[in-house]
Parts: structure tokens; sequence; C-alpha cells
RNA sequence: GCGCCUGUAGCUCAGUCGGAUAGAGCAACCGCCUUCUAAGCGGUAGGCCGCAGGUUCGAUUCCUGCCAGGCGCACCA
């Protein structure tokens, strides 16, 4: 059964069949058998297509030498079809190495599955709340906002596509103090008066503002609170708007936009209340009404309802994740930035209170800061003072492609730096080109081949007669993109989907300047154009998924 | 004081359950375009993987301590 039949990877198959001959051996081994291990693909070509050094790990407890377990590992697979040599070496290593014939099962898998070629089942039936951004709606997006709006809607590309139900969500933070201070500041800014001292300052307020009295000029004529009121809500729903246009802009959809304000509504907090407190974890203290998260490892207790009857922001984080579950999510990520951090004790305290699983029903990933430098200095950031670079900004600058391939390559949790210059400048130093183009590239080999008429395609895939090393790389890294997108998924790493198409590009170039694709001058055509070609578009068609991950565009030509 | 994150080549950074000779791009140097896109490819050079212990057959990876940098520790939002 070839590996596209069986729908397996050729990875997966083999790894089953190592287990398979492990737990055959368990008499002799006598010790636990692994239930899963993964083949690693050696670095040095010499190892095989694929090694496990699962002989060494199981020495100690089987008390047989890593050789001799390695030996009951190769006899077990010697009969296979599509394994060509297993040797051991060194101290215990198994290494294997395909049959030419059996590669073909990758190309084969790739072209028949097409655009869902590395989706997986991993997390199927699995129902995530994703929830990412969330902005005040009192000002426009700004750079550290931006890492999140490519990390966390790429994020929900790798776990769909691992088999998860992902909901993205903006949580709009329409309550509190910080928007009677945006009303403040607009209604300061209309009428000329110098803007509150813990207001907005940012030059986009006047802007509003000019905008809030030309849609409502009657604005000017309400008194007092009244008009702070006008200006806030239509100042929310405009800044709102824009944020909303400028992230559909960005490719970054959130299914649902989460008001803070409405937790309020129809009792909903008071049911939450109701909720946590049957589950005992509520008291009061001083007058006010506190979350014991301490029970669950929180450092302290937090309050919900200030003394005073106000609800502190804490209230609003309990609404809002009994919410989620009750909308039946299993799982809630929370994409917060570095200067949050502290709020992941408290968050899983409070799914431990609803009698969650914190390990698994909560989880927080924490982004470190961007930096962003343009003509070798460092661009300040301060979203009071209005000096601020904006989503919209560094779009402008850099373009989409460039904006979100670059946020997304590297883990959130580490500081990164941006720097403009080098996103502006179309080479190599600015990796989305070079994968981009490796796409374009090969787009333009295949338009080549129909012209003077090389077929290519399922049926024409001839695995015996890609021999050349660089075939097999480049055959070898295919294969590589489900793992990829799994672990990604699992890990909530979608920068490693980035990393990937990145060394599969590299992969592809060294093939293009080794192995000539399509006929030379009056060469005539044979099998291994097409065989060769059939193998360009596979590679074409998983770049193109892997960038469709990350919500890059994979263009034809450049 | 407590907590989270980070420390890998001159620079920017990869390196999932511990594996074989630690990788990429840039910068430096040397090569490759009369035929499929040179936005590309090949080569040279460049490393106490922060420091010190520990666990292990084996540690950049796990544990402990220390050093350095970033961030956070409200009846603020």
């Amino acid at each position: 059964m070839s590996a596209a039949q069986s729908n397996l990877s050729i990875q997966d198959e083999i790894s089953a069949a190592i287990l398979q001959v492990l737990r055959d051996a368990q008499s002799q081994l006598n010790c636990e058998i692994p239930t899963s291990l993964t083949l690693d693909r050696p670095k040095n070509r010499d190892h095989g297509d694929y090694a496990t050094s699962i002989a060494l790990a199981l020495a100690k407890a089987s008390g047989l030498s890593p050789r001799k377990i390695a030996e009951i590992i190769e006899a077990g697979l010697k009969a296979r079809e599509d394994i060509a040599a297993v040797e051991i070496a060194g101290p215990g290593f198994v290494n294997i190495t395909l049959a030419k014939s059996s590669q073909g099962g990758v190309i084969a898998n790739i072209l028949s599955a097409g655009k869902t070629f590395g989706h997986g089942n991993k997390l199927t039936g699995i129902a995530i709340n994703l929830e990412f951004i969330s902005a005040n709606p009192t000002g426009p997006l700004h750079l550290g906002h931006t890492r999140w709006a490519a990390v966390g809607d790429a994020l929900g590309r790798v776990l769909s596509a691992a088999g998860a139900k992902v909901t993205r969500e903006f949580y709009i933070n329409d309550r509190g103090v910080q928007m009677d201070k945006f009303g403040a500041s607009l209604q300061a800014a209309a009428l000329g008066q110098p803007r509150p001292e813990d207001g907005y300052h940012g030059a986009y307020i006047d802007d509003l503002a000019t905008e809030i009295v030309s849609i409502n000029p009657d604005i000017l004529k309400l008194t007092g609170e009244e008009q702070v009121f006008a200006f806030r809500d239509l100042g929310y729903r405009l800044q709102l708007a824009q944020q909303q246009g400028v992230l559909e802009k960005f490719g970054t959809h959130f299914e649902v936009w989460f008001s803070e304000k409405s937790l309020y509504d129809n009792n909903f907090f008071a049911h939450c209340q109701e909720v946590l407190k049957a589950k005992g974890h509520v008291f009061e203290l001083d007058g006010a009404i506190w979350l014991r998260t301490t029970d669950f490892g929180d450092d302290k207790d937090r309050v919900m309802v200030k003394s005073d009857g106000s609800m502190a922001y804490f209230a609003s984080d309990s609404a809002y994740y009994i919410s989620k579950r009750e909308r039946g999510f299993d799982i809630c990520i929370y994409m917060l930035g570095a200067d949050h951090h502290g709020y992941t004790g408290r968050l899983k305290a409070l799914a431990a209170c609803n009698g969650d699983d914190p390990e698994y029903n909560v989880d927080v990933l924490i982004g470190q800061m961007v930096k962003i430098m343009e003509g070798g200095e460092e661009v300040k950031l301060s979203k009071r003072a209005g000096t601020i670079i904006t989503l919209e900004e560094l779009v402008e600058k850099v373009g989409v492609d460039a904006a979100r391939y670059t946020l997304i390559r590297y883990p959130v949790d580490t500081p990164m730096v941006m720097d403009v210059d080098i996103l502006r400048s179309r080479t190599n130093e600015n990796p989305v080109y070079y994968v981009q183009y490796a796409h374009a590239r090969i787009c333009g080999v295949l338009r080549n081949a129909a012209d003077i008429g090389i077929k290519y395609g399922a049926e024409l895939i001839y695995p015996e007669l890609l021999v050349h090393e660089r075939e097999r790389e480049l055959i070898g890294a295919l294969g590589e993109f489900p793992r990829t997108v799994a672990g990604a998924a699992e890990l909530r790493e979608p920068h490693r989907v980035a990393r990937y198409v990145e060394e599969l590009a590299g992969v592809y170039h060294r093939f293009y300047s080794d192995c000539r694709v399509l006929p030379l001058g009056d060469e005539t055509p044979s099998e291994l154009h097409s065989a060769r070609a059939t193998l360009c578009s596979a590679t074409a068609q998983v770049i193109a998924n892997g960038l469709e991950l990350l919500g890059v565009s994979a263009p034809e030509k450049m």
C-alpha cells in the first residue's frame, strides 16, 4: 500500500513499523515500549534519510546494549520494500535510507492533497478561542498590536490546519476610565481647550475630533457630561471602525469582536459571580468581593467588585472567561504583551476556580517588545505622546507581505528589532522575497514547460529517475511539511512554518542551480524532464501552502 | 525583595520530547549569468552556545546557583 493510499506519510509509516518491531520484541526488551517516536532527518546525509535514537533511549531500561536493540530494529525492518537500507551507526543510531520508488509517495500526496497538503487532525474536534490584539478603541493600532495581528492570525491558520475549530476574537475594552479620558480628550480638542493631563495627546485626536464635529455638528450644542459622552461614543465607533478596516487590509480577520461592556448586559456578570461562588472561591472582605485565586497558585487574591461597588478590571476578565467557556470553547488562548505577563497566574487560577484544568483550558502566550529602526536609529514609541508607528504606517513603509512575514518569523517570546530600511530593500536580506522568489521562479519554469509541451503531473512522477542528491534533498524537505505544521500548532509557534518555508526555498534554489528542469536547446524531451517539472509543481504547492498559513502572498511572477 | 522572558558567529537571529561535525541571512574575501527568473548558486573565514556546578552513555537543550539585559508585581485599566 502506498503512502498516498494509506494517507500516512512515509515517516509515520516507518515510525509505526519500528514501534511494532519493538512491541514484537517485548519479551527480549523487557521494558516499557514508548507509544510514539519521531524520526529525525539527519543533518549529515551519510546518515540516511531518517534516523532514530530510540535504541539508545531504551538501552538502560531494557538492560540490553543499544547496538543489540538497534539490531532488533534492523532485522524487523529489513523486509520492507520502501526501505533500501538500514544501518546501525555510532553507539546505536538506526539510520534508514528510503527506496527510491517510495520517495514518490510524498509527491503523489502533495499533488492529490493540493491546498490541503500539510493539514492534519491533531486538534480535530477541539474548539479554540484565540484572543489577540484586544486594543483599547481609543487610538490607532501600533507596532505591538501589529506583531499580534500577524502572529495571531497565522496561529489561527496553523491551528485550523491542524484540525481545530478556531474563533479569532478581539476583545474591545469599551468601558472604564480609559474611554472617559478618550471622550474628554476629544471634547477638549474640538473646543480648542488644553487636553487633560492624563488624556490622549496624539495628533490623531485632533483629526478624530474634527471628523466627529463634521458628522454631528450639533454635538457642540451639548454641555457638560452629555457632551463628553457624545464625543466618547462617536469617537469610539469611528476609532473601532478604523481599527477594523486596517486589520482587514492587513489580512487579519476576526470572527468575533467582543465588547467588554456587553459582559454587564442582562446580568451576565451577576451570573458569572454566581457560577464562581457556587464553586466556592468567592468571598467578601472590607466591603469588596474577591476571587480567592491564591487557592490555585496566584500570588494574591483578586478583587472583582470594589468596595465602592464599581467593577475592577478583573471582574471583566472573569466574566469574559466564563463567557468563552459557556460558548463552548475548549481552549482559550490569550496573546498578551510582555507588560501583561503578570496576568498568566491569575488567568490560570481563574480557570481553576471555575473547575477547569488551567494547563489545558488556558494557554497564555506572552509577546515581547518590538523595536523599530529607521535610518540607524530607534524610533521611540509612545502612544500618549503620539509619536507612534502604527500598523498602517508600517504597511505603508514595507507592505503587508514583508510586515507580516517579518513579524511572524521570530518566536514571540524574544524581543525583536525591525529594520525598516532592510524591509524596504528587495534583496535576500529580506527573507520574504527569498521565499516568494522561489515560488515565482517555479511558476516561471512551469509556464515555460507548458509552452514547450513538457507534461507534468501526478501520473508523471517517475521517482526512480529522481536520483540526484538535490532531488533527494528536495523530496525529503517536502515530506517534512505536515510535521512542521503539526508542531507549529501544538507548540503555538507559527514561526516554525516561516523557517520551514525558508529552508524549503533554499533547498529548491540549490536544486534549481544543479538540476536542469527543462530541455536545453534542441535536447529531446524525456521522462526526466517531466519528473523534475512534476517535482517543481509539488514544491510550488508546498511553498504556497506554507505562505498561505502565514497570510503572505505567493506571487506567480516577480 | 518576588515573578516572567532573554543571553548562540562582528550584526540580526534559528535550533519541539536531550543525540552524530551547533545553523541561516547580513557584513568580509574568492568564484558562477550566450539557453528554465543572478531577488539565485558555490566556496573561504568567523563559536569557552553568558559563567559555575549537577543529572546522563551523551547537555546549546533538563535541574540548581550566579552574572547581565528587558518587563512586571494596585480595591489602575
